[in-house]
DNA sequence: TTGACATATCGCGAGCTCACGATACGTTGA
DNA sequence: TCAACGTATCGTGAGCTCGCGATATGTCAA
């Protein structure tokens, strides 16, 4: 298998992380990866919420959005405190917004002429 | 922060995105949600590399890399060209070397002092 | 205490993801 | 043509995700 072309060879990088950490990051882009937690997330990043105002915008049951923020708490995305009857849910990891906006300006914004097509 | 009040009422921010858009940006978000697929990615923002070297390094077989490089290509990640006996895989998508920077600066590199416990 | 409300947890089943082995395809050199 | 190589595709089954209904927990007001 001696060197194909230029980028063959027994090159590999040094991974910039270890196997272990890929893992994990995986798993923490796992639990974004769905619709509602992503509308969750962009929805707390202005802000905190009830459950079940969470719940309404997303038109889902009360139960399901409880779970979606059990989740995204668990690895540390939110972070939650009960007042009275309701319980507010918040940002927990500063690192959410920019990653926010990276999927926002590829997924959910419309394409803006100033930053494509820049070859 | 503001007191619970302000943040009840039917207040429903307006999504950046459709509610389609959500769940393509979950999709994608979900290809990149594996340990293998984030190495590749990772690999590729620094150059092309065939299937065999990708798999030799991500330590898998073949065709399991193979397969985890169709999902990367068929939303729209990658592209690839053969040569000969090799085909080429490289980045397609330029949002994803900001993405990845933002995955990395979260989950891969070790914490830098500069930018954490800005609480 | 009781009932109403807000949220959380549990068990379940349909549907999905993943890696594997087998096999097919495409290219090159003999 | 053939065989070897590199890559792609397919079927399979274990294990997971998701949303649901039922139920449990926690809080407040009467």
């Amino acid at each position: 298998m001696g060197a194909s072309t230029k980028t063959a060879k027994s090159k590999v990088l040094k991974p910039l992380g270890s196997v272990q950490s890929f893992s994990e990051a995986a798993e923490c882009l796992k639990i974004l990866a769905h619709p509602v937690r992503l509308r969750i997330v962009q929805l707390l990043l202005h802000g905190r919420f009830a459950v079940g105002e969470l719940a309404q915008d997303c038109e889902i049951p009360d139960n399901v959005a409880s779970e979606h923020l059990r989740l995204l708490q668990r690895c540390g995305f939110l972070s939650n405190q009960r007042e009275g009857r309701h319980v507010f849910y918040e940002i927990a990891e500063p690192h959410l917004k920019s990653l926010m906006a990276c999927v926002e300006s590829r997924f959910l914004l419309p394409p803006s002429k100033t930053s494509q097509n820049k070859s």
